[in-house]
DNA sequence: CAGCCGTGGAA
DNA sequence: TTTCCAAGGCT
């Protein structure tokens, strides 16, 4: 471990070179502007929770031309907001994203806790998110551990105790090389370091700004830091989709219950997924399957799902809720991406059908 | 507290 | 092709 000495020379080092190399991002405010609206900060630390920052970009920016402040975001429909949020995964991000909204504009006139404290207390605010928005919209001292702080610091110190039994080690040393100023410019630099120089596979030590600072650079292998538990083998799962078209050019679709795996989204009907579901259509029809099922990866299971296609007549009324949703608008049902597929398989094979 | 919760890009 | 990974939070 460092001693005392060092750790004033890395935050200097790294702000040094944040200055110069900054990555310009929609939510940061440019060079010498005042400080960044909280509202945007909130909003893209919430995106970036376990998203890479390409994949946040065009979100955040269709959000805040949509939704341009914390009121108005509070005054969305649900089912804009879910619709909008499609794709980008971890959908309960977006039910406690409104209800965060809510509670800042209803209980808070419009205003964000300026403390750790306080933010810490909001739906879908966590360690990281209160710590984050803390320092970078208010200017507070605080230490801002994500998986880049995890990585650039376990090789700083050469940490080598396995993940997670490293994290109290990790952040204690993370706390030791935060500024008392600039906290914010320093955990974004941290997070600029981790994206594009200190990377998870293949470290660009050579032009680290670090160099002189870190003790992984010293070992055979730096990018050996941080040690990570070995991981468990993902299980495969089977399910059945439910296409019920009309001769009108509608589809049935669902909202899925609020909680769990795509939990509050629009969604063909579908069985459990599990090793051996229900094959049970939701009504009587003429069922076909398409020849290939769905292939989909999960972060904790893999699944097929085998999607069957029913044309009903003009009267039909499936059981249970729904909504009969137009073909030429089904990219704006806000499927999420599994159904999304699935809507394109069909569609793909029924246009093949159409031109022998 | 370990498991649950998406997605797409990189290697 | 498969594996790994990303500005985590909730229960």
């Amino acid at each position: 471990m460092r001693v005392e000495g060092n750790t004033k020379k890395i935050a200097e080092d790294l702000l040094g070179h944040y200055d110069v190399r900054a990555r310009r991002l929609p939510w940061r405010a440019p060079p010498g502007a005042n400080a960044a609206d909280p509202y945007r900060v909130w909003l893209s630390e919430v995106m970036l929770q376990q998203t890479t920052v390409a994949a946040v970009i065009p979100y955040f920016t269709k959000f805040t031309e949509r939704w341009p402040s914390v009121e108005a975001l509070a005054a969305a429909d649900d089912a804009d907001v879910m619709a909008a949020w499609a794709g980008l995964g971890y959908y309960a991000r977006a039910r406690n994203l409104l209800a965060c909204a809510r509670a800042v504009a209803n209980e808070r006139d419009g205003a964000f806790p300026d403390t750790e404290d306080g933010l810490r207390d909001l739906p879908g605010v966590g360690a990281y998110t209160a710590a984050a928005v803390a320092a970078i919209a208010f200017g507070r001292r605080a230490v801002v551990v994500d998986a880049n702080v995890e990585r650039v610091v376990a090789r700083l110190f050469a940490i080598d105790i396995p993940l997670p039994n490293a994290r109290p080690a990790i952040r204690a040393a993370a706390d030791s090389i935060t500024p008392e100023t600039r906290a914010g410019d320093f955990a974004q630099a941290v997070m600029d370091l981790g994206a594009t120089i200190c990377t998870a596979r293949a470290p660009a030590c050579g032009i680290c700004p670090l160099r002189t600072d870190c003790a992984a650079v010293l070992t055979a292998d730096p990018a050996a830091f941080p040690v990570k538990a070995a991981k468990k083998i993902r299980p495969h799962r089977l399910g059945h989709g439910w296409w019920i078209e009309r001769p009108d050019g509608h589809v049935w679709l669902v909202r899925r219950s609020a909680k769990g795996l795509l939990g509050g989204m629009r969604a063909l009907p579908s069985s459990d997924w599990e090793a051996a579901p229900d094959p049970t259509p939701p009504m009587t029809a003429q069922w076909r399957a398409l020849a290939a099922p769905v292939a989909h990866i999960f972060t904790h299971f893999s699944l097929a799902l085998t999607v069957h296609v029913a044309h009903v007549t003009e009267n039909c009324q499936p059981p249970g809720e729904g909504e009969w949703w137009p073909l030429a608008r089904i990219g704006d049902a806000g499927l999420p991406t599994l159904f999304r597929r699935a809507a394109d398989a069909v569609m793909k094979e029924s246009a093949q059908h159409a031109r022998p």
